[in-house]
DNA sequence: TTGAAAGCGCTAACAG
DNA sequence: CTGTTAGCGCTTTCAA
């Protein structure tokens, strides 16, 4: 370990003129500069964020709580997250909730005891009120993802209803009769509490249409494929939407299985395999979810931030699964 | 915030008893011991690692620098990495290089400050050995992963040498006569000198053979598409092999639009997408690499350890990319 | 069984 | 322009 001590003696200052000196930090000699700097190459000098941490008693760190490591979508916001920060000298620690209020309160926990500036999860229930409020009372602030539980937080969700509302309305503008909605099934959360909720924008584009529907509460890990089969095929509807990548990917698994390559298919959560797949999917804006991030980290507010992020329906084949038959060519985007 | 001071104060002892009372050390009365359980816990207290780490001059972290986070490959692993490292009371950092040698430099600097006690880095080149020894001499050990460019690290890499042996043998057995590798091209990374080298085991697997070949060095970032089509095209091989899950993902793209499906593919990095689309991969194993990361991060050694990770090759619709056909039902998989 | 004091590495305030 | 001193929150002697 070499410290700043180490540093001072090889240029023969004392210590704080070697801080001052590597911080560029009042007036320092030319030639005491050079020493000392020359001394911290020479030496191989880093400073200690831990020490720097502690004295100023702020981290340049934030905590990231992953409820699903399963879905693609969240690493997928991951590196333009961590540019973001890099590019204001802040690094970021990840822990996972694996959906779970106990392993939440772990992640939290270990996110205090770091002393993050702040902490981002998704929830995975409602009742780590109790954790949330240690973190505040530490100093941290919370805010949450994707779904808004905690009504006193600042809270970032994509706007998943009205994605749902707008797949919903082309699927019923390309005439389906028949649609079913393949939900997420909280663990430990009541799905009706959850907002955004996907169910909502669908029943809405629904109001008014004679067209039948049913809406099927999937789980997001441990789930049973056999009952998304047997969902589909008691209700064989000409329309899906899936609310997840992973509920997306069992559900084409099965239709191209089956041959049903009439039935017409969105799914959340866009990413380059869909794009080759040429499936429909709604795509959400990593971009604007950085900033927002950002956004979070710099500004103070008193009253808790609800922030809604706009996503788009990217429209490839007229929502039919036809790259399993015979590629195409026309794909053409709506932006909402 | 809240400290030590504040829990001792609350529990009328002083902060000494308070931090042995908490960590279970030495005698403490049942009296004091409850008294100060209690005050922490109403407090909300939660011990600051950072100042325990600052004190015990070890942090219970190590760190983590992604090269490329456009691979699907490197996100897979983390959260099973993360899971063991809680189990184990651990966190990670994670960094990303963007296979450039400045941006790794970078995160070397920002790891070694927060002094984790590891760094397991993808190397973007061969000319980061200052900033490696800096860390040494920081009391960092530093691992290499996937690729094996400093000598004297610890190093973790699959063998993708004998997975690509493997791969070729398997093309040629189904009667391939001309073979097209279409291998990385390191932006600052001589291919000739990375171990594992893909090439190496295709050519062994040629060797003696008739079939003719063909190895395109294809970027992992930046790259151009019609570079690929062009070699492709120019070449017409009956069976093509790509290093990565982005280089697979652009030639079924090209294949499935060109209707080429009579030609043979394997690709790197099997992935949930590769297996619904019924290609054929080489799958690393997660799980065996996580036990040695685990080992890397608790045994020392004076020698530096090479460590080389077997992979399996997963078979899938005879190596033709059908799906973009027909659908079909036969798998089998070789165990290697 | 408990408390006082020192110190981890660094920096801010103050004095020179 | 530079050095001395104190202290961030915690743990670890050493005494009591």
């Amino acid at each position: 370990m070499i410290t700043i001590k180490d540093v001072a003696s090889r240029a023969k200052v004392s210590p704080s003129t070697a801080s001052r000196a590597l911080r560029r930090i009042g007036y320092i000699s030319k030639e005491t500069h050079d020493n000392v700097f020359r001394a911290a190459a020479e030496l191989g000098y880093i400073a200690n964020a831990t020490a720097q941490q502690l004295k100023s008693n702020s981290t340049r760190t934030i905590g990231f709580i992953i409820s699903d490591s399963n879905n693609e979508y969240y690493f997928s916001i991951l590196s333009d997250i961590q540019k973001m920060l890099n590019e204001n000298g802040m690094s970021m620690i990840i822990a996972f909730s694996s959906e779970n209020p106990v392993d939440e309160e772990t992640c939290f926990r270990s996110l205090i005891a770091s002393r993050v500036s702040t902490i981002f999860f998704t929830p995975t229930s409602s009742r780590n009120g109790a954790i949330v409020e240690v973190a505040k009372k530490n100093g941290i602030k919370v805010v949450q993802l994707f779904r808004d539980i905690y009504e006193d937080l600042d809270t970032i969700i994509n706007d998943d209803e009205s994605g749902c509302r707008q797949a919903t309305e082309k699927l019923l503008a390309l005439g389906c009769r028949r649609l079913l909605l393949v939900d997420v099934d909280y663990l430990h959360l009541d799905a009706a509490s959850v907002r955004p909720d996907r169910s909502t924008g669908f029943l809405q584009a629904l109001n008014g249409s004679s067209a039948r529907y049913r809406i099927l509460r999937f789980p997001l890990i441990d789930y049973d494929p056999a009952v998304l089969a047997a969902a589909i095929e008691e209700f064989s509807p000409d329309g899906i939407i899936t609310a997840t990548n992973v509920a997306g990917l069992e559900t084409l698994s099965y239709l191209t299985e089956k041959n049903c390559t009439h039935i017409r298919f969105i799914t959340f959560d866009d990413n380059r395999w869909l794009e080759f797949l040429r499936v429909s999917a709604i795509r959400q804006s990593t971009r604007v979810l950085t900033e927002k991030i950002k956004d979070e980290i710099c500004i103070q507010s008193d009253v808790p931030r609800k922030i809604v992020i706009p996503q788009d329906l990217v429209l490839r084949g007229n929502c039919l699964i036809d790259r399993a038959v015979t590629p195409s060519e026309d794909t053409d985007r709506a932006d909402v």
